[in-house]
DNA sequence: TTGACAAACTAGCAATGCTAGAATAATTAT
DNA sequence: ATAATTATTCTAGCATTGCTAGTTTGTCAA
């Protein structure tokens, strides 16, 4: 009988219209309007429903960032070109990072700064989760012995500078200079 | 008559033990735990009384971000030693700016990640925000002809290692190595 | 038709930031 | 000294939040 099939799959739907409600509500309003009674009037449910999909709040967060990390990897994988140089590589990977940052920050918000419930680094870590750092490392492996470490360091210096100028720490106007200056530390050539 | 004189110095104790408050709370269960009725209690004053103080709960969250700049710019400038080589001192400052972070969460929290309603890059910027950001230019000038995009360049890698190991993102084990890649970076020597 | 189970809803709790309006205390004017 | 005025502080409560207990409604098998 295909009726519980019919179930499940309406029920994955729903879960589905949530995580894009909690996404636009975001996106367009910020994460603080994002809440369980007007995700509920969204889809047309009453809120109690919203927790047999997720435990809490913090998890449609995470569903959402979790979104946001497949199509950060995407973006940065894409950012890859054939043709460049290894050093030009490395440039258009942050320019691409910092541009996701900016052009979503309430997706980057949910991604990096408000807690999620995701797990990282864990065995049960989603591919999402470990596809943009693969990305990164791709462009930093030809500059580094341990491309891990270096990765990771290349990555806290985009995340920072989004980071910082998201808050108006650090000038807007001279974010280009700020990545030609890392693309050059990285490579090591001016 | 003093009358005046100690009543404005009363008013000032009493804002100074708001702000304590906040940070004992903040530092102990975490900024969640930092309530107004909290606060008030704490003061043994009612809850409208701090509103005679501070705008909202963000500006008290500022007031604590702000000693805690003036506390990150002295120990940067500590760090700093005359008898250790320009490089060293990049490494210097990296460690001591990361060990403030890991040591106090709470503060690092407030001056970075909560809102605070605290204004930077203005007329009116009080100095310790901008004190900090000197103590790291000190230590970034030698190697840059631009020192001031090379230092929020170094700022941005510095407090990016601080979110992504705050948040598990990056492996705790390697943060000195991820330092010294970036000393390395900076000063260009191996 | 009835009984059992699943699904969804109504209603409400406890906590939050914040504020209007009343009450009290202090100061000034008469 | 007393009355009037002003400044301080408090009580009480609003609106909103995440979340949940308990009830109602719907579905399906016996």
């Amino acid at each position: 009988m295909g009726i519980s099939e019919r179930k499940t799959r309406e029920r994955g739907e729903r879960e589905r219209r949530i995580v894009v409600a909690a996404r636009t509500i975001a996106e367009r309003d910020g994460w603080a309007s994002v809440t369980i009674r007007r995700l509920a009037e969204e889809i047309e449910y009453s809120q109690p429903v919203l927790y047999s999909h997720f435990e809490n709040r913090d998890q449609i967060v995470g569903a959402v960032a979790l979104e946001g990390f497949g199509e950060l990897a995407a973006i940065l994988r894409a950012a890859i070109r054939p043709s460049s140089t290894s050093k030009e590589r490395v440039e258009d990977v942050a320019t691409a990072y910092l541009d996701f940052a900016f052009d979503r920050p309430a997706m980057y918000e949910a991604m990096f700064v408000l807690p999620t419930g995701l797990r990282f680094a864990r065995s049960d870590t989603p591919a999402q989760l470990r596809d943009g750092f693969g990305a990164m490392a791709t462009v930093i492996a030809p500059f580094s012995q341990d491309a891990d470490t270096a990765t990771e360091t290349f990555w806290a210096a985009l995340h920072g500078l989004a980071e910082l100028e998201r808050h108006g720490r650090i000038r807007p106007a001279f974010r280009a200079q700020r990545i030609a200056l890392i693309t050059q530390m990285v490579s090591g050539q001016p």
